[in-house]
This record gives C-alpha cells, sequence and structure tokens, in this order.
DNA sequence: GATGAATGAGGGTTCATTCAT
DNA sequence: TATGAATGAACCCTCATTCAT
C-alpha cells in the first residue's frame, strides 16, 4: 500500500463521512425522534466515535437540520421542466407526478423526512418553516398548476387547484408516513402500489368533466 | 358540612386530576414530543406540582399511555350503529363519516393523537400496536364496510374497499397532522371544511357509477 | 357500646399509639436501616395514617430517636443491685449476666438495637454518644466490676478488667448482630443457647486461677 | 513520546479509576450507609464527576457490590495453606490467625466491610448471601479445622469447633465494628492489640486441657 | 385528633459536549 | 484528523413534611 494510495483512501472516506454521519442520522432521527436520539449511536451507526460528530457538524441540533437539509434535495425543479415542456392530456402529468414521487421519495429513505418534520415541528419551528416554504409550498405550486391547467385547457372539472392539490398529495403523505412509523408494529404489510394506482383512478374519475 | 359533603368535595377534586393532568399531558406531549416533554411542565399547565403527577400515574410513560388511552375513546360503536341503522343512499354514510370525524376528532383535541402515534410508534410499539388494532383497524372496517355496502347496492362503481378506504382516510389524517404540527410554522391558516367538502365531491365522483 | 366505653377505648388506643408508632418504627428501621426506612411504611405498619405520625413525633429524625431511647431503658440498674446483694461465688455472676442478657435483650425485640446503633452511629453521632454513655460504658463498668470482685476475692486470675470484660461482651453483641441481619441471609439457624453455654464454658476455663 | 507510551499512560488512567473509586465509595458507604451515601459525594472523595462513575459502574447498587467484592478479596486461601503446611503445637495456628487477621483485615480499610454487610444484608440478601457463602462459611470452617486439628492432637479440651470457632471470632468482629462506628462517637480511644492479646490469652486457658 | 392529598427539595441517572492525547 | 474519557447540566422520580378537611 503506497503512501498515495492511503492518502487517495483516507480523503475519500473523509469526504464521504458528512455523508455517512447524515445517513445514519436520519435513520435514527426517524426512528426514535430528535431527543430520544443518542449522537453515541448515530456515531456507531455512522462507523465513527462520538468526537468525530463534532468536526462535522456543530451540534446535535445543526446535524438534525443538516439531515433535513439533504431530504429537502427534492427534484422540484426537474418536475417544473417536465411540466412545461408537456404536450400530450394533463392527466398524464398527474400520472407522472405521483408515480415520480414513488419513485424519487416514497420508495426512497426521503420517505423518512415527513414523519420527522411533522414530529419536530414545534420544536425546530424554523426549519419547519423552511421546509414549508421550499419543499411544501413550491411543490403544492407545481401541482395546482397542473390543475389549472387541465381546467384552463378543459380536461378537468372546475375544483379549486390548492385544495385538489392537496388531496392529491394526501395519501402520498399517507403511504410515506405509514411505513415510517405504524407499519413496524403490525404484522399487515401494505403494499403502496395498488394504493397509489387506486388513488390516480379515483383523481381520474373525480377530476373528469361530466357531459351532460 | 356533613361528612357525605366533606367526602364529595374530596372525591370530587381526586377524580378530576387524572384528566386535567392527561389534558395538559397531551397539549404538550403532541406539541413537544415524548421525549421533549419535561413532567414539570405538565404538572405546571394541570396546575398541580411535580409530585402530584406520580399520585396518579406510576411514571412518565404511564402517563403518556394513559394519555393515548383516553385519545382512543372514539365514537367508533357509534357510527357503527348509525351505518346498520341507515336506510338511505349510501353516499350520505359517506358524508356523515366525513363530518362527523370532524365534529367528533378533527375539531377537538383529540386530533393531536395521530400525530403523537405516528412520532412515538417506533418508542412505544406496544401502544401503537393497541392503537393499530383497536382504533385504526376497524375504523378502516367499518369504512371498508360502508363501501362494501355502496358497490353491493350498485351504488358506487367496483374498487376495492380496503383501499380505498385508505384513500378516504388520507385527507382528515392530513388535516389533523396539519394542524398539530407545520400550521403552527406557516402564517397561512388552512380552513379544513372547505377541504373537508372537496374530498366530499372528489370522492362523489370518484364512487360513481358510470353508465354506458 | 356506650359512649363511656367508646371513649375507653379511644383514650386506651391513644396512649397506646406512641408505642405501636415505636414498635413499628423499630422493626423497620433495624431492618433497611433509617436512610431506607419510608415513614409511609411505618405508619402503615402502626396501622395509622402518615399525618399521624407528626403528631406525636416532631419528624423522621426524632421518632429514630425515641425508638432507640426506648431500647435504652436497659435492666443496669436492676443489675447493679444483683451485683451488690449477691455472697455467692463471682462467677455464678458471670453466669447470671449472661442468662439475663439473653432474656432481657438478646431474645427480645431489643436485640436490634445494637444493629441499628452500629450502623447509624457515624450520621447520629449524638445519639451514639449518649448510647455509649448510657449503656456501653455503665454496662462495661458493671461487668469490669464483677471481674474485678473476682479477682479480689481470689477467685479469677489476674486480667484487665476492662479488657476482659470486652471480651465478655463480644458473643453477646455478636449473637444479636447475626439474628438482626445476615441470619436473614442463610438457611442455617444458629442456636444462640448452645454458644452462650460454650461461652460460659470459655470463659470459666479462662478466669480460672492456676494452681501450681 | 510513542503511541505506546500513550496508551500505555490512558490505560494506566484508566484502569486505575474503578480502584479509586472504590476505595473512596467504601469510605463514604461504611461511614454513611448505602442509602445515606450521595454519588455525588463518592465522585468527589475519588475525584472525578459524577458521571465518570457511570463510566465504570451501571449504578449506585453496582457500585456498591464492586465495593463489597473487592473487600472480599479475601487472604482466606492462603490461610488455609498455612494451615495444612503447619507442623508446630496448633495453638500457635491460632495466634496466627489472630495476629493475621489483624494484619490482613483489621488494621486495613478492609475493616469497614463487616459493618457494611450489617448494616445492609436485609436490603441486599443476594451480596448477604454471597458473603456467608464466600466469607463467612468458609472462614469458620477453617477455624473449625484448625480447633479439630488441637483437639485430635490432644492439644485443645473437647469443645464443639463451631461454636468455639465463633467465639473465637466474635472479639475480632467487634474490634472491627467498634473501629468502624461507636469510636469515632467517644473521646476514648481503645488500642485493639492489647484486647487482641488478652483474647489469645483467654483462649489458651479456654481450649487447655486439665489433667486431672 | 386523624387523615391523606399535595408539595418540592434532593439525589440517581442520562447524554450532549469538550478536550487531552 | 480522530478518539473516547471526562464533564456537568438537566430531568425523572422519591419521600419527608405540611395542611385543608
Amino acid at each position: 500500500m503506497t503512501a498515495i494510495a492511503k492518502d487517495r483512501r483516507w480523503s475519500r472516506r473523509k469526504e464521504a463521512r458528512p455523508e455517512e454521519i447524515t445517513a445514519a442520522a436520519l435513520e435514527l432521527f426517524s426512528e426514535r425522534g430528535y431527543a430520544a436520539t443518542r449522537l453515541e449511536d448515530v456515531a456507531a451507526r455512522a462507523g465513527v466515535s462520538k468526537g468525530t460528530l463534532y468536526l462535522y457538524f456543530a451540534n446535535k441540533e445543526e446535524l438534525f437540520k443538516a439531515v433535513l437539509r439533504e431530504g429537502f434535495i427534492s427534484p422540484l425543479a426537474e418536475m417544473r421542466e417536465t411540466v412545461q415542456r408537456h404536450e400530450g392530456p394533463t392527466f398524464e402529468l398527474v400520472e407522472m407526478l405521483v408515480h415520480g414521487w414513488w419513485q424519487h421519495i416514497g420508495a426512497t429513505r426521503l420517505s423518512a423526512i415527513p414523519k420527522l418534520i411533522i414530529a419536530e415541528a414545534r420544536n425546530f419551528p424554523e426549519v419547519a418553516r423552511f421546509y414549508v416554504d421550499e419543499v411544501v409550498r413550491p411543490g403544492r405550486e407545481a401541482i395546482a398548476g397542473i390543475l389549472r391547467r387541465g381546467i384552463e385547457r378543459g380536461e378537468f372539472r372546475e375544483v379549486d387547484p390548492e385544495i385538489t392539490g392537496r388531496l392529491l398529495l394526501a395519501p402520498l403523505f399517507m403511504v410515506a408516513l405509514w411505513g415510517s412509523s405504524l407499519s413496524v408494529c403490525t404484522p399487515e404489510r401494505i403494499d403502496p402500489l395498488p394504493l397509489l394506482e387506486a388513488h390516480i383512478e379515483m383523481l381520474r374519475h373525480g377530476l373528469e368533466v361530466k357531459h351532460a
């Protein structure tokens, strides 16, 4: 093993450290909540010592915020582009939204973020506010935009786009929350995919224009 | 003042105490989470001293469970009866369900329970299991029963009653969770009633039978 | 039941109260030690309420001292008289001492006192001092007096009466301490009487004058 | 400074800690008893902080047991060997026993253990049982063995070896108990050595065979 | 006098944070 | 940079003591 090889390994390891730590922290924070998570356990799961955490994060709160901030890197911009480029029927966008959410969030470890945010919103209002401003509201607006497009083009009946956007999101949240909490305590497994398909179907009928 | 009057006064106070305490505890637990709630604060909010808590609850965990147990006193039985007695169109039951949920849960302090359960399920698996077995599952079954009734009577299209039941519940949960967490961190107030009405409308269309 | 009978009962009860309480307290203090004894348990064993203790004793410490003070009522004066009146061989006094100790202390609940004193001497120095001054030292002096009488009368060999008095007392203490502590934790029962007889026998030989 | 030197320094400190702590704890436990001893004081006397105690002992009870366990490292095995090797008069063994006890226990901090055990036996029955099984009984048996040897060889008169063994131990216990409790409360200093010598002398006469 | 609900100071224990190595 | 022993503030819980009834 040469000195250079050593150094490379070292530095590769070093650069990966913060992410290894936030990954471990996300797991534990979402399992136990902020207060019940011990930094000693985070360190152990990340394979480092307790002291090392403090080389990368000023304190527990900053680590927590870093975990959430990483979870916020959402494919929102990408989604907006897709919406703008899309030329076919608007409901295809709704379908893409639900499936895309599942692929990029619901089926990944990011699905643990909503539970965390909900559980800790009152204890970290500024984080929650940030989440609402940067993730929730933009997401809702993007969805409202889709619905508005459908209504304007005569494809959807005249619903309130804001409110209906929330109805659209509700089952997605529910799937994420269920998977991050109660699912561990009950034998019955819920397959999210059929639920999402049924959701799409309900939306299809729910948005459909009635022909007299 | 007779001995009886004396006794009544004592006991009236004594009997009221546990509820005063669990009420205070529900507020704080749902605001801050289990671990972040200090019993001293619970005591202060209940207007008693720290030690008094221990006259009524063996320890923090038992107090927590008592809070949840009280929250479980759900109007499920009543609902099942209503369902059985009902003779009109099935969708009326769906409407009654949503409005009833709002009146008996959503608009009351019970709406804080879901957040609590979701946040602490992993830390109190037996409580979570109890909640799933006694509240979630029976509730879902009751709703699935309503949907099945509608399908059997040809009023609803042929949806999966289990899955659709969950879709029906999702916005209700979302309203409760929003009100218990993120809502406090954003200036925008959301009026849940229009959302519930829109939900009903979406369900009406989503369950409607299509005539060829 | 007449009013008078009631009153008599009442007052008889009332007068007995302090003793019932100290009796209960002696049991618990000697079982668990001062600090580990809860006044609630003392009250329960005495069949009164917690508050009642404070009608008779200013606080826990005073109750403790009262318990010990009762235990100090020792038959010392009586013993001294016996010694003065005695005219036969001195060793008879030694035998009477050991047997008398057994009858008046060793076989009674008073045997719990030495363990208590030893255990708490450092925490209640003034009580310990009182015990040393009023019980231990007078007892030792009385015993030394007996030994001196024997030596002066040529019945015992020339031992140090102070030191030998302590040797005489050691097995008595040991019996009391064993019965109040370790005996409860081991299946083997020790019958104190043969031990005391053997002790007397050893003393008889140990004090005997050697004839050249 | 090499890495090895570093390690040694660390570990030397770390290895010394538990003993520094148990030493401090033995002092305080035997002064004040288990319940009345504050861990904060133990820590202070050991020169560490409260939290440090928990790096080495799971809790107060474990610390207490560790203190006693260390006290159990008694020179019993050594004594038994001496007994077996001994070839001269048996009474020499008795003298060696008493002097050895004084050197290895009576004059050391181990002399505080008996008081502790006696005071806390009822609160820690398993510890007491362990002490009886591992220290008291083996000790008694070793002593009984010595007495039996003397009787068999015609050097001692025919006493009950079990009972007499206890009589032999009683003054030793008394010395230890006195030094750990009442002695602190009285101005008079007692020199244990003359007492032990007098004890040996009493035993010499008490065990002597009477020639008809 | 008697009760027992209520109090709150005190101590055991945990764990985020620091720092010498 | 990485470690982990050490720290001490904070929090749960107990129990001696009080006092309204």
